[in-house]
DNA sequence: AGCCTATACCTATAACTAATAGGTAATATA
DNA sequence: TATATTACCTATTAGTTATAGGTATAGGCT
């Protein structure tokens, strides 16, 4: 049971991670308050998809990774490497063409 | 292999189909069709992927079915019926929140 | 001291569903 | 006659989000 599949989330969490981590540096807690925030309190990704997303996408060599040590508690930092900004790209092509074409459908009632 | 999950059409059949039934009754083949056009060319369905999401969209009491019997091929219409109607407002709304929460933080660079 | 909340990381499993790749059959078209 | 188009269909794969857990430290409150 249980919503795992709900609309249109296929890709987000991806695209905004690769996305907030090319403008700056973050830790994955950090970066499931940037999400939230970033996206007007919209889309909350919770703490058990941010981790295995960033743990995919470095695996993939689109994230680069540090351990900071200075810190009280042990922070990895991410950040998105060329290659990720080069898929990053595609996926903001991607997004453009299928938002695009949905609000081209919805639209419709007014043409 | 290949492409299963593309990013971003998670839901969208369903959208694509309840809406685009709402305004007008169609067959499957039709739809196929109507759903290219309406996106612009920019998003294609197969039909492989429209004929079950009629047929789950039918059991689940979203879509009714007619068949035309004085057609020279077989034809199954649908239309959207007033649960879809309710499932589709919905679904609007998801898809409001998520591409508005979407474009946000992809706006950020501006802010 | 004891308790709770927040910070910060993590994994295993389930659920769902879009896409692919097939298949059937009749009718136009070249 | 051969091919493309119309019109329907299903089985399977693949991928990935979400949930629900879990660990450990630090700080605040009673």
């Amino acid at each position: 049971m249980s919503k795992t599949n709900p609309p249109f989330m296929s890709g987000v969490p991806e695209l905004l991670v690769l996305r907030l981590l090319s403008q700056q540096e973050m830790y994955g807690y950090e970066l499931v308050r940037a999400i939230r925030h970033s996206t007007l309190e919209s889309i909350s990704l919770a703490e058990g998809v941010v981790y295995p997303t960033l743990h995919s996408l470095e695996s993939r060599g689109l994230l680069r990774s540090r351990e900071a040590s200075n810190s009280v508690r042990p922070r990895v930092y991410y950040k998105t490497t060329a290659r990720g900004k080069r898929r990053l790209k595609e996926l903001l092509q991607d997004w453009d063409r299928v938002s695009g074409g949905i609000n081209a459908a919805l639209g419709e009632l007014y043409a």
